[in-house]
DNA sequence: ATAACTCCATACCTTAGGGTATGGTGACGG
DNA sequence: CCGTCACCATACCCTAAGGTATGGAGTTAT
């Protein structure tokens, strides 16, 4: 449906298909079978593609980590930026919900590929540094700012692992956070 | 080993086993012949105790349940403390590393049992209280100690999760935290 | 002592899922 | 027009794992 037109499957076809599975379903969802049946096909087609399940895996790993990096890099964009601007649209990306699943699923996933957990341990420094160069523009230590960002990236994973046990914090919370953590600058 | 040196085994000798499984491997390492083998049985000791491996993970549940309940009880007794020393005491709980894997364990399996998911969500919940009550103990406002208390919770399951993305903090990075977490109590 | 009950072993069934072998079909170059 | 190759279907095998049926051995009560 996603895929091409053609009756003929490519192989980003196929990863494509299975990373969308595996973002919203776990790495554990993925079965050639059904993942074949999705497709409109059989395994026969699957192992002409692939020689087996783990070289599946190791492509869409290979497209996602690719992704992710380009996605890295437009992020970028943002040092252009005020300090407190930046804080804040990084809280917000930690806090959104729908893409909860997802990080759970990643996070579940690079246990299993250490290539996807390479990634992911980039994608969390490069969030981790943002926020803390964005500390340090607000006036702060370089100390301060690493424990403060470091609190808020590990508040971010923690909130898309909690399962809602806690009150989800609303816009203003966000503010209330941002201002607490870019607060008291130069001490 | 650590079951009862009777020959026969009882209810509790399965869920004790089961449970440490779970505990270090993930629900998703309890296989039936598994745990015969490690208790030196076959299935049909298994399927006398258990009408089936939902039986079994209801009972590893079930006290797993009854024995955070306990854990959580003990916890109170942290009331007679300084505030700070609580907040201490919760932020050094959290950041406990050999627990982690306990930690991810518990809430995976949470995702596919509700009992689970609801005891985990009573003891977050019971964490982020105390820490909060001890907040408003130093002089801050509920909405203040109710920000600053999740933020640590939600830091703490974000570190369990984080696969070591960020520098791990030391003793010293967490008197700080706390420091920071406590600090400007009456604004 | 013997009947009854508890606990467990053995053998077997069934399903899901990864993997393989082989043949077929459409498209495209010669 | 025909062979070749890319792509796929079909049929099959193998293993892991949950589950069942049945019988046997040890224990306990009467």
């Amino acid at each position: 449906m996603t895929a091409s037109a053609s009756s003929r499957l490519s192989i980003e076809d196929w990863t494509e298909r299975a990373l969308a599975l595996v973002m919203d379903e776990g790495v554990g969802a993925i079965k050639i079978n059904r993942l074949c049946k999705e497709l409109g096909v059989t395994k026969g087609s699957f192992y002409w593609h692939f020689a087996d399940l783990d070289a599946l895996l190791e492509a869409i790993a290979e497209r996602w980590c690719a992704e992710t990096r380009t996605l890295l890099g437009s992020l970028s964009a943002l040092d252009d930026l005020p300090p407190l601007e930046r804080i804040r649209a990084m809280a917000l990306r930690l806090i959104d919900g729908p893409s909860f699943s997802v990080e759970r699923a990643l996070r579940e996933w690079a246990r299993s590929d250490a290539k996807v957990a390479a990634m992911i341990v980039e994608s969390d420094q490069f969030v981790f540094e943002l926020v803390q160069a964005a500390l340090v523009d607000l006036g702060h230590t370089p100390e301060g700012a690493r424990m403060r960002a470091g609190l808020l990236v590990y508040a971010g994973i923690g909130f898309a692992h909690g399962q809602n046990s806690l009150p989800q914090p609303t816009a203003d919370d966000i503010e209330d956070l941002v201002a607490f953590l870019a607060g008291e600058a130069a001490r």
